[in-house]
DNA sequence: CCACATCCTGATATTGAATTTCATTAGCGC
DNA sequence: GCGCTAATGAAATTCAATATCAGGATGTGG
């Protein structure tokens, strides 16, 4: 109907990635007739060196501190490089833009959301895949992907307030 | 730390709401100090008869096949009051625009996304909803709300092969 | 080491959803 | 009706993200 796969791209080597990202993508641009470059470099270092959730603006300017000719437009490419290589995941936390997350080591995590000061807490839960993995079956749908995040305050914003629940 | 809520707002009669939808926003409005009026009826009826997850450019175009006069800021301004008093859910599945979905009962769903076809089906799995509380707790969250989607492949757009899984 | 085809880069322009602005119109208490 | 104030919608603006394109970098084959 529409074109909604803009977003959730995933490349080859994904769910089970144990080699060293420099390794995955490397051999990713081999596999496409890409080139290494010193930026490109320079960006993916970077990008692993960053505790997770950045945004392209900020990439782009913890980047520049090592390299300052650098255009955003790289940027961006080179985050597509990287997640459909399956070593960054873009999110949406409603901030109105996308961050990206470094993908380390195999399992999937998703996240919790202060929606107070920002922070953002990753969690892993086999459970609820588990649980998720059914609702697709019993719907005959195949999933790729998926994306669960829990909006709430964090114990420091309550302040001692009690508060509600969902 | 930023902006994080723009998009998760939520107002007062939120979980339970049980009333029809106009007594619910007629409370909100009268409870601001804001007024009534033609278009406003106009946006919040054709909104509450259409399937679900529509775009703002979408729910324009039905407005307007009604009262072709009426502006898409509008629409805009109308559906964020639906939002305020929780009768419209705003979501982001990954086409480039906000897609709001009508709060006609209490039980909250959550959605499966053919990535080919872009068909959205809801659900609901309490088990899940459980089981988030649980992390939230563990993390000392208030969660105020949350959104899962699952992206994939429906049986359709799969036409027979066989396929994957997360 | 050089030439060349091709990819990469980044300034600039463009897109498109969402918001702001503002002059005008409409709702509502009196 | 009167007057206050909110609502409306055309137009302008914002801003993240993408496209364009001339010039630079890269790697290959000779």
């Amino acid at each position: 109907m529409k074109k909604v796969q803009r977003k959730a791209r995933r490349g080859g080597v994904a769910a089970g990635a144990r080699a060293r990202p420099q390794e995955i993508l490397r051999a990713h641009l081999e596999k496409h007739g890409l080139r290494r470059s010193r930026v490109r470099d320079a960006v993916a270092d970077t990008f692993f060196a960053t505790p997770g959730h950045v945004s392209v603006e900020e990439l782009t300017g913890r980047v520049r501190r090592r390299d300052p000719g650098i255009g955003h437009t790289t940027v961006y490419r080179t985050l597509r490089l990287l997640a459909e290589c399956g070593l960054a995941e873009p999110h949406d936390f409603g901030d109105g833009m996308t961050r990206y997350d470094p993908v380390r080591e195999a399992g999937h995590h998703d996240h919790l959301v202060c929606t107070a000061c920002g922070t953002i807490v990753e969690f892993e839960n086999p459970e609820i895949e588990e649980l998720q993995g059914e609702v697709a079956r019993r719907h005959r749908f195949v999933t790729e992907n998926h994306k669960l995040e829990l909006y709430g305050r964090c114990a420091r914003c309550r302040g001692g307030r009690p508060g509600g629940s969902t």
